[in-house]
RNA sequence: GUGGGCGUAGCUCAACGGCCAGAGCACCGGACUGUGGCUCCGGGGGUUGGGGGUUCGAGUCCCCUCGCCCACCCCA
């Protein structure tokens, strides 16, 4: 029985690892440049931070969760997304210190665990770069998050993003909002499913996204959360759409985003992008301002986004963009004939040694597989080293891009090589 | 979770139920005995995802299983 990686996960392997880091860097230089300090979290939390956080009757709880128990009898949970850990650090961590005005602005890049069926684009395990900034309602922090996301997509070559904008109202305007939406439904309780009679007494909102046909026709003429926001949200919404403006960001208002997760409040938003099939959304966020107080911290508001990097790579390679091709580099030390090998071995070490990219043939292969070798490889030099260059105390170091070729002091390569660079 | 499609060489794919499962690319070697890319010639590579069944005979048909993919759903 041969073994198989686990259903819905995956590999990265060496020639992946180019995109992926470009992707990595490029995020965690853009944080840097938005002044986001990084920070990494376990992979694992208590069971219950999650199901408090992200919402007991939502997807994620409800069934995609891998939960298990320790040895010592806690039950833990993997990772099912971003935000409930940083909010758990900030607190415990005393993150804010006594400046209660202090806006902490946090990024990271993790694994994300979801029990879900796998498809492109959607995997048990994948990973997530995000950012949070806790401790104020400054709209303009909502259209950082969002021109944060949208630089790191142009930056890597996705220009088919589209941005959907949402409020979903705050505890003022929300119970004000779940009145109306029951008395809506108030009149057709009967007809709905068994999940959503009971959603309906503990959660209402939930019955917007039931999934069985009927319930989905009876809540189609529903009323509309963005219709019913308070003041405060009202204007917080329209101060959102000003920011964004003035940063030159397009949006689209959508008034059926993200209802995954329970904690959102205000600003929620996705980014859709084209060639991905259904599973489209390459990142989304939105405002969480009762969140910390809801796991025991301060009354603190706080925004916060995730980008699914797997996606990011799907929708980079849909629209043809490669991995950015590595310039030549190093030096490939050929050996020709049994005489050289140790004195090649040692070369190479010395080129390393000095921080220099070097390898050579450990099959000691004849001089033209060697060569081949060093050309496929992407080596910028190839130093070869054989009867009369051992004679000589010299080596031939011939630039694989030009053919040039020329004879050097064996003693003078590390130099040569260094200062060729740049 | 529901419905469907597909698993053959490292990769992309051929092969009516029938001879030793093939091709292109990649890889290795040679032509070129100390010089890469181009060209030509040659070569190594396969548990046909795994298991069972039908059949004289299974990559091909049936069942089970694992995985990938598509739509729904969900989201990143």
């Amino acid at each position: 029985m041969r073994y198989q990686r686990p259903r819905g996960t995956q590999d990265i392997l060496p020639d992946q690892m180019p995109e992926w880091l470009l992707a990595e860097n490029t995020f965690r230089r853009l944080c840097h440049s938005f002044g986001y300090g990084e920070i990494r979290t376990p992979i694992f939390e208590d069971t219950d931070l999650f199901v408090r956080s992200v919402g007991e009757d939502t997807d994620i709880v409800s069934k995609e969760m891998y939960t298990f128990e320790d040895r010592g009898g806690r039950s833990l949970t993997l990772r099912p997304e971003g935000t409930a850990p940083v909010v758990r650090a900030f607190i415990e961590d005393n993150l804010q210190g006594p400046d209660r005005e202090r806006i902490v602005k946090l990024c990271y890049i993790a694994p994300i665990f979801r029990y879900d069926r796998p498809q492109a684009g959607r995997y048990r395990q994948h990973h997530q770069a995000g950012v949070e900034a806790l401790g104020s309602m400054a709209p303009g922090l909502d259209a950082e998050v969002i021109h944060l996301a949208m630089t790191l997509y142009t930056a890597l070559g996705i220009t088919k993003v589209s941005l959907l904008i949402n409020s979903v109202g705050c505890p003022v305007c929300r119970p004000v909002y779940v009145v109306k939406l029951r008395e809506f439904l108030a009149g057709s309780r009967e007809e709905l499913c068994d999940d959503c009679r009971r959603r309906y007494e503990t959660n209402t909102l939930r019955v917007l996204d039931c999934k069985v046909e009927s319930c989905r026709r009876l809540t189609d003429g529903a009323p509309k959360q963005v219709d019913e926001l308070c003041d405060e949200c009202a204007e917080h919404f329209a101060a959102v759409q000003e920011h964004l403006k003035v940063l030159g960001i397009g949006f689209e208002l959508q008034p059926r985003i993200v209802r995954g997760l329970d904690y959102y409040t205000k600003t929620a938003f996705e980014f859709v992008s084209t060639g991905l099939g259904s599973q489209d959304a390459i990142g989304g966020g939105g405002r969480y301002d009762g969140l910390v107080e809801q796991c025991g911290g301060p009354p603190t508001p706080a925004v916060g986004l995730g980008i699914g990097l797997e996606r990011v790579l799907l929708a980079r390679r849909a629209l043809g963009q490669a991995a950015s091709q590595e310039p030549r580099e190093g030096v490939f030390v050929v050996a020709v004939g049994d005489e050289a090998w140790l004195p090649a071995f040692a070369l190479s070490g010395e080129l390393r040694a000095a921080g220099i990219t070097a390898d050579l043939d450990y099959r000691r292969r004849s001089l033209r597989a060697q060569m081949r070798h060093a050309d496929a490889a992407g080596f910028r030099w190839a130093a070869i080293l054989g009867e009369e260059e051992l004679a000589k105390g010299t080596v031939a170091l011939r630039d694989l891009a030009s053919g040039e070729q020329q004879e050097l002091n064996r003693g003078d390569l590390v130099a040569h090589c260094r200062n060729a660079d740049g």
